[in-house]
DNA sequence: GCACAACGCTACATTATCCGTAGCAAGACG
DNA sequence: CGTCTTGCTACGGATAATGTAGCGTTGTGC
């Protein structure tokens, strides 16, 4: 697998500029790359408590999602088993964490 | 099409909580919402030139997604043409603004 | 009027991605 | 041993995205 063989500076899907921003919107754009990192945003979970907070979703795409968000250092699995946001994920789910309450006004107009 | 009649409250895919949270992050969850998004951050852009902008991405999901941030109340089309966002698109817009900040220094890692 | 170009938008076949279910190997506990 | 739970994978069917082409409409210049 050249899963971990790439570094932030590798191809990723519809962005082909190499500007980071770019980089970071495809990856975040993908299905549940977000919810995850939101489920994850104040404990670790395992995988399969991970699931069930993310509906059931398919565990082959959850899989995939957490291999890219660990390559990309926003995930890890810390060795007593468990996925949980390393600092710099901790950093990210802050920085789009204002979403919620942006959220919370939207859903009222 | 049911795509107008339904408001914020509809089903989402993968996430039928009705958190509002959840319906916004399966939102942008998708492919090229948030790039979208991004792209109009500071002016309108025709359809054509939000495709080119979008490294010619295909114009069905383009529409799509327009569509559906339309719907949601984040985009709207101009009456002289040109897509752009409404005063709570630029409202979403700015709160991951932050993100662009973080891509940066998430590079440098 | 009449080409001509750009607009928003759509059709359609191909390809990639996701879903749902089942199940693997490894480790912990009894 | 048997039975948990862990992270992770296989596989077939369903869904979404891609790429190319083109529609109808609206200006604009001649």
């Amino acid at each position: 697998m050249a899963k971990q063989a790439a570094s932030r500076d590798r191809r990723v899907r519809g962005s082909r500029t190499g500007r980071p921003i770019m980089a970071l919107l495809d990856l975040l754009g993908r299905r549940w790359s977000l919810r995850i990192l939101w489920e994850l945003r104040d404990a670790p979970l395992t995988s399969r408590a991970l699931r069930a907070a993310c509906d059931e979703a398919s565990p082959t795409v959850l899989q995939a999602r957490l291999d890219e968000l660990r390559e990309a250092g926003f995930v890890e699995l810390g060795e007593a088993g468990g996925y949980g946001l390393t600092p710099l994920g901790q950093e990210l789910c802050e920085t789009f964490m204002p979403l919620h309450r942006f959220a919370e006004r939207w859903r009222k107009i």
